[in-house]
DNA sequence: CCATTCACG
DNA sequence: ACGTACGTGAATGGT
């Protein structure tokens, strides 16, 4: 802990793979059988010997091996014959099917593979390799080791510790992420010890093991959450939603079952001392063993690669600069007099405790819970805070005002929009930089110690970078503030009704279970509805229906197939009121309540850092997508409510997309139509289909509209035909004519490609960056695709660029006015801001006022405003 | 883990 | 002769 001052001056070099364990235990089924499926099966010998299991098996534990350094490594198989499991649950794993053959014929030589690394093969009859696997887990825990296990199955991080740690495969062959306490709570929502009771209410299909139905990975989490145990969640089913009480109640022993066989045994008789297994010997003598039998299985890739395990240093170029630092642990108490006058400070949150660098070669760390974190963001105000995903932090600090002056998270998305994640180690790593941490009381204090100091390096890099792409003005001025909103906004939440979600619920589900039996019936038997499968069977082969389209696996059967259908069968129109239906339930109506926090609200995470356009997401709950389309979505939409004493107001932009459109493309006609406030899809009507305004009725107003969203969306006359189901003639027809009619749209069209073409990226308004390595394709179609992102980029992330500027500054003019009114939620082209009722009026000024003057446009800017006490009234 | 479908903009 | 409207996230079934 913090109290215990442990001060180092000279930083040792880290040892490669300290920390990470010194015992390696590897599931060979689990890595085997997943080499086996994930790989083709044209790897093999000239002879046609089959062997891409074992060089998947191969390849990982190279790369492993040579990563992570271990002292000593054990690989537990599963024993043939049955396992203890089986007695207790007959259809345990039933349903799996067989072992194939081209993976059985490679089974024999696993063991002898591993034995070639130096690897400890073991396997005990009666149980699985997972037990084997949590046996020697926890003997060497208890014996003060630290472990690491290699396993691409989920069961084993129940065993993660402080001691143990699980690497599991992940979406490539040698992809690995390593599990942690942390980690597991960060993604599954539950500590290691209650991944058992989680697998008990969600259940597992590939090992036959039955859950509650309705309750999916991030219900389970927040039930367990909320009530500790599957013991408990089952002890409080009164208190649940109607449908989820019964599902509680009806699957109970089911549930308890899967946890129960979910456990991992870890005091399996298994006949192996861990103590005498000999230590992992890498010499000359392993790598000849090694280098001939990759040649028997001509794995000469694998050859050549041997080198990696030889030698003292880890894999890959060292870092140019290792910051070393010295870990000493302070109290946020009395902080403030340390940093007074420091020019920043790299925060690092993670697991209950913060780094903090500011100096060279000293890295402060102390605890972080509700009593540190006032005096953390006290000490921390009046210096400039750079962290790694500074809304984290500033939510851990409970400081949601504060503008962060870096981050290391945002910048690397600025930079790389492209990019699926941003781990703080992966962009230290590829700029060049690197830490040593000495002097950390444990691993944790280590992690988030060594987290501190590459934030601390890496920022002023990227910021270099910023500047030579002129991000940094969009950085400072847009990205940074809006991280502080977001916070501010992910605190707040937004209230639902969940009474009346339930009440809905309930009438939904009734009409669900009668459209079931219905569709049954008519169909001449029970089928599983949701599976488009067997729905193409019942649809395409029992009744005769024409098919449409065809996907990967199939004939469709979405909504514009059934569209087409409607009239040919009376089952088609129950199928689609089922979709609609079970689609609002399932997503919506059962998943929300659930995750309902203690304050009655729902707190959604708005990801800045995903959309390649600039746009924000929403995950978890997604309140981005709450429906409004339909009668039944509407009513969903209605249970968002105001908190009492106060109103929602929504701001909506009116058609941001192509006043963004008139005014880059500088159209004379567009531009007039919305300076002087026409209904924009008539005029378009009127212009491509010559005929006056007045006389244009709704289906050429509709199909007008569908041509100005496919101009934004990058138009194709085949995508138009398909949305408007004409003939593509017709399409192209439509698609010509409206260019002619707005001919600057065209140039803007033109000039925009051949721009992105030349440099390889777009930009927005506000100066984001896409790269668009498509247009350089070599298909056509990719090159097509390309021409469509560059268009479409520049109209939806300039639309980002103005709808952010307009967060941030709305919400400055509500903190500057004093007012307690806050924004909610935002919804691309719309804000939805909370306001006590006697702020409404001045709420609405200055929020329309800053949505008005985020950015100059010619035509400019509208915004639609309206209030209620649900959110379905405000946008009325 | 991928494909399908569909909720929103 | 291609293979297509843009951007997201969540739930579901089945391999």
């Amino acid at each position: 802990m913090a109290d215990e001052t442990v001060t180092d001056a000279a930083p040792e070099a880290a040892e490669p793979g300290a920390g990470h364990g010194r015992l390696l235990l590897i599931d060979g089924n689990s890595l085997a059988y997943r080499a086996f499926f994930a790989l083709p099966d044209t790897i093999a010998t000239a002879d046609g010997f089959p062997t891409n299991a074992l060089y998947g098996l191969a390849a990982m534990t190279l790369k492993v091996l040579a990563e992570e350094r271990p002292a000593k490594v054990v690989v537990a198989w599963d024993a043939p014959g049955p396992v203890f499991r089986h007695e207790r649950y007959r259809d345990y794993k039933a349903g799996r099917r067989e072992t194939p053959g081209l993976l059985r014929e490679q089974a024999p030589h696993f063991r002898p593979l591993m034995a070639a690394f130096g690897c400890e093969n073991v396997e005990l009859p009666g149980f699985e390799a997972d037990d084997v696997i949590g046996t020697l887990a926890r003997r060497a825990e208890a014996a003060g080791e630290q472990v690491t296990i290699l396993t691409g199955d989920r069961d084993a991080l129940q065993l993660v510790s402080d001691r143990v740690s699980v690497l599991a495969t992940g979406r490539g062959v040698t992809d690995t992420v390593r599990y942690t306490p942390e980690r597991v709570a960060e993604r599954y929502g539950v500590p290691p010890e209650l991944m058992t009771d989680l697998r008990g209410l969600v259940g597992d299909a590939s090992d036959n093991l039955p859950g509650v139905p309705g309750i999916g990975e991030k219900g389970a989490a927040t039930l367990i959450g909320r009530y500790g145990s599957l013991d408990e969640v089952l002890a409080h089913a009164e208190e649940q939603t109607p449908k989820r009480r019964q599902a509680l109640t009806e699957h109970a022993d089911a549930a308890r079952m899967s946890r129960d066989l979910a456990v991992l045994v870890t005091d399996a008789p298994v006949d192996l001392d861990l103590d005498r297994v000999p230590a992992l010997d890498l010499g000359p003598e392993r790598m000849a063993t090694l280098d001939d039998l990759f040649r028997r299985f001509e794995f000469q890739s694998l050859s050549r690669r041997l080198p990696e395990l030889g030698g003292e240093a880890p894999a890959g170029p060292p870092p140019a600069v290792a910051v070393a630092a010295a870990v000493e642990a302070v109290h946020p108490e009395g902080l403030g007099l340390r940093l007074a006058g420091l020019p920043a400070a790299a925060v690092a949150v993670a697991g209950g405790r913060f780094a903090l660098a500011a100096e060279d070669g000293v890295v402060l760390a102390g605890p972080l819970g509700p009593d540190e974190a006032p005096a953390l963001a006290a000490a921390l105000t009046g210096i400039p805070v750079w962290a790694h995903d500074a809304k984290a932090v500033l939510r851990a600090l409970g400081a949601p005002d504060l503008v962060p002056a870096e981050d290391t998270m945002v910048a690397g998305y600025l930079l790389e929009p492209r990019r699926r994640g941003y781990p703080l180690a992966e962009l230290a790593h590829e700029a060049g930089v690197g830490a040593a941490i000495a002097g950390a009381a444990d691993e944790e204090e280590g992690a988030v110690a060594e987290a501190a100091v590459l934030v601390r390096a890496l920022a002023p890099r990227q910021r270099e970078r910023a500047r030579a792409e002129g991000l940094a003005d969009l950085l400072d001025e847009v990205e940074l503030p809006l991280v502080a909103v977001l916070a501010a906004m992910e605190e707040a939440g937004i209230r639902v009704d969940t009474h009346r979600m339930a009440e809905i619920h309930a009438r939904v589900a009734d009409q669900v279970d009668e459209l079931t039996d219905q569709i049954h019936e008519l169909a001449g038997g029970p089928f599983v509805i949701d599976s488009p499968k067997q729905l193409g069977q019942v649809l395409f082969e029992r009744l005769g229906l024409p098919t449409f389209r065809k996907g990967k696996t199939g004939w469709s059967t979405d909504r514009q197939v059934l569209r087409l259908l409607e009239d040919r069968h009376p089952i088609v129109p129950l199928i689609g009121r089922y979709r609609e239906l079970t689609k609002l339930d399932n997503t919506y109506l059962m998943a929300l309540p659930a995750l309902v926090d203690d304050d009655g609200r729902l707190h959604t995470t708005f990801n800045q850092t995903v959309a390649e356009t600039g746009r924000l997401s929403s995950t978890s709950p997604n309140l981005q997508n709450i429906p409004i389309r339909t009668p039944i979505g509407r009513e969903i939409r209605d249970a968002f409510v105001a908190d009492d004493g106060c109103r929602l107001l929504s701001f909506d932009y009116g058609q941001v997309e192509l006043r963004i459109l008139a005014h880059c493309s500088g159209e004379p006609t567009l531009r007039e139509a919305f300076r002087r406030g026409e209904d924009v899809h008539r005029a378009t009507a009127a212009e491509v289909f010559s005929i006056p305004p007045a006389e244009v009725d709704r289906t050429t107003r509709d199909r007008a509209k569908a041509v100005n969203f496919g101009i934004v969306y990058g138009i194709s006359d085949f995508g138009l035909s398909e949305q408007l189901g004409i003939p593509r003639a017709d399409a192209k027809d439509y698609i010509e004519r409206y260019l002619a009619r707005y001919p600057r749209v065209q140039s803007f069209i033109d000039a925009t490609v051949a721009a992105a073409a030349q440099d390889g990226y777009v930009t927005t308004l506000m100066g984001r960056r896409r790269p668009i390595p498509e247009l350089a394709g070599r298909t056509v179609a990719q090159r097509q695709l390309g021409e469509r992102l560059a268009v479409n980029t520049v109209i939806q992330g300039s639309a980002a660029d103005v709808i952010k500027v307009a967060m941030v500054r709305a919400h400055r003019a509500i903190r500057e006015a004093g007012l307690r009114s806050r924004i909610v939620l935002q919804i691309h082209d719309e804000l939805l801001v909370e306001a006590p009722d006697a702020e409404v009026a001045r709420a609405t000024a200055l929020v329309r006022d800053a949505m008005l003057r985020a950015i100059d446009l010619d035509p400019p800017l509208a915004v639609d405003a309206g209030s209620g006490r649900t959110w379905l009234e405000a946008k009325a």
